[in-house]
DNA sequence: TTGTAAGCGTTATCAT
DNA sequence: ATGATAACGCTTACAA
């Protein structure tokens, strides 16, 4: 009677390696083995193990697998939230992008909160990831500390949905995304370069949201460097078409001169887009309005609305190919910078007097 | 020197329970009751034991405390899709039902593929989940026999998105949503009370949707029952909203009569509200629009489109609180049939000559 | 090609 | 109130 053949106290009644064997008539390192290297298994074993597997219907226990080997095969993500959001798109990109791969996703929000976050990874760690996605470069100082220390240790860290020039060092994190101080002062030559000299922008309405802001920066610096003055007006909370009416409203209150919007998202512009039209201003003749993220409905509404194509999905995917060559080859993630179209269409053009 | 005080030799690093143990001179089961049943150690000790976690940054292993209990506090979550989509909102309500209840969400998607479905759920089962939540009542017959696999030995499935009056018997699961089939009805239901009796429908692009399908079905037997005709029509791939467009056309170059036409999403809607108008169709004078799923574009619209309101993030802070009442209870979940309203906008009304 | 022994880090059970 | 012991189901290292 070998140590294979005693009966079990505890456990939830699923099949186990120990099932297995004894149907094949094998030891549990076989099965073990036939799941892991098939090839150095017998054609004769490896067939009655495969059989046997079938006749007990065995799932493995991935969590003592994890236990016994250190590899936990699951990814955490964490992004600021999920419904209506960019952020599906990405999930969903990241899920495409780990298909396949054996890898499943673990996913938390932290609704733009970075307290949330440090209190989510924490949870998480406890699952012991193969790999972190976070949302950002921005982290409370102990989020930090625990990402650096899961690189550190060979756990890859990525940060999606930011980017920023910067001379890598061995503390940096792998960052895939955009720069957002550069899309915001693309946005601005946006308007300079058709002869706008007072612009407008409507920012998000999320306090929290640090990317935003950052595009705010971009888009003010490069207009004020131009010569151009801008106003700036956060967007309320709750419906972000309302809000997008009234802050246009408030904004041509504020500044009648103003000859150019743009807005922290789609959203907000399509509620100025049709706060424009309430107010007779003519778009673009009069007023140009430019968005950011290029919502399916962007396109149509009429006149068709400019705005910033961003690569969301894109960026899952990206997220996902590089930790997973981070895990196989055994170094950090490589960031990348990915590219933003800002889409010219009918809402914004030159100022017709 | 108790088996307390040997040292490892594999393991990834962390600091374990051991760890903590001696750094605050006692064995690890009272590190471990201080973690569970804090009430059970003198405050002296517990006072110790705290110190030694933070001083040696000791983060609980929950694959091994998982594989030594049988509890896994993770839900896993399948649904067909997440990007730009209601499944998103669902999700987002998921992770909030599920917020400071220490279980983490497993999240995968189907693509509307059963297949996929069950080979999702094989996979996930080897992390022992403490709950499933899947989404609708059809699944393979093997993924239908995991499934109650799960139930039978105690971990509770819930099916959301779906819902229909049967009596429930034991082998039933928890469905939470709502009456496809009567949702279609009421969409018949509301134009014919305004007099139409020419009806279309524009259908979903994805024919694996049998939830849609449903709803059509709905929609025609209610139709035909009251007398009238609906010429039916299936979406094209691609962006709904100009497959909403093409399929207005189309619709009405088949059958001029048409007053009224419902569409499977408010995407297709508003693609059809954009076509009515270039063809010159005053709505709702000549044609009525309706649409499924009341995004927060819908009610923007000029006409504001008339359409269903589902309960998209409710359905997931529903399934959340289901299955953890089941866990604590003991008891399987309990099914919720929850409300769509019909909202009546501009888009739909009277015909008038 | 197959097997044995010794863990992985935790919790359940029983003992003191 | 605290501890010793034996699992939980698997994998790594080494042996044969």
């Amino acid at each position: 009677m070998t140590a294979d053949t005693k009966r079990k106290r505890r456990g939830h009644g699923r099949p186990t390696l120990h099932d297995v064997a004894s149907a094949a008539g094998v030891t549990r390192i076989t099965v073990s083995r036939f799941l892991r290297t098939p090839e150095l298994l017998s054609r004769d074993t490896a067939q009655r193990v495969q059989e046997a597997i079938e006749a007990v219907g065995y799932v493995a226990n991935l969590q003592a697998g994890q236990l016994a080997s250190g590899h936990s095969r699951i990814v955490a993500a964490l992004v600021p939230n999920l419904g209506y959001s960019v952020f599906a798109e990405t999930i969903q990109g990241l899920i495409d992008g780990l298909r396949g791969s054996g890898y499943e996703l673990m996913l938390m929000a932290t609704g733009y909160s970075l307290a949330r976050e440090e209190e989510q990874l924490r949870a998480v760690m406890g699952w012991s990831p193969s790999a972190y996605i976070v949302t950002g470069r921005r982290h409370t100082p102990a989020a930090m500390k625990l990402l650096h220390g899961a690189q550190n240790s060979g756990v890859p860290v990525v940060e999606i949905w930011d980017h920023q020039k910067a001379t890598p060092n061995a503390e940096s994190l792998a960052l895939i995304g955009f720069d957002h101080r550069a899309i915001g002062a693309m946005m601005a030559r946006h308007f300079l370069q058709s002869g706008h000299r007072s612009l407008g922008y409507v920012g998000s309405a999320v306090q929290e949201d640090y990317r935003a802001q950052e595009r705010l920066a971009g888009f003010q610096a490069t207009a004020r460097r131009a010569g151009a003055t801008v106003q700036t007006l956060s967007a309320g909370e709750g419906d972000p078409f309302e809000a997008g009416r009234v802050a246009l409203g408030r904004l041509m209150a504020q500044c009648a001169d103003i000859s150019a919007v743009a807005c922290s998202n789609d959203l907000l512009a399509s509620g100025a887009l049709a706060q424009a039209h309430e107010l007779g201003l003519p778009v673009p003749a009069r007023l140009s309005v430019l968005g950011f993220g290029d919502l399916p409905i962007s396109r149509q509404l009429r006149p068709a609305l400019s705005t910033v194509h961003t690569p969301t999905a894109e960026i899952g995917r990206q997220a996902a190919e590089a930790v997973l060559a981070s895990i196989s080859h055994q170094r950090p993630p490589n960031g990348v910078l990915l590219d933003c179209q800002l889409l010219s269409r009918g809402s914004s053009g030159p100022r017709i007097e």
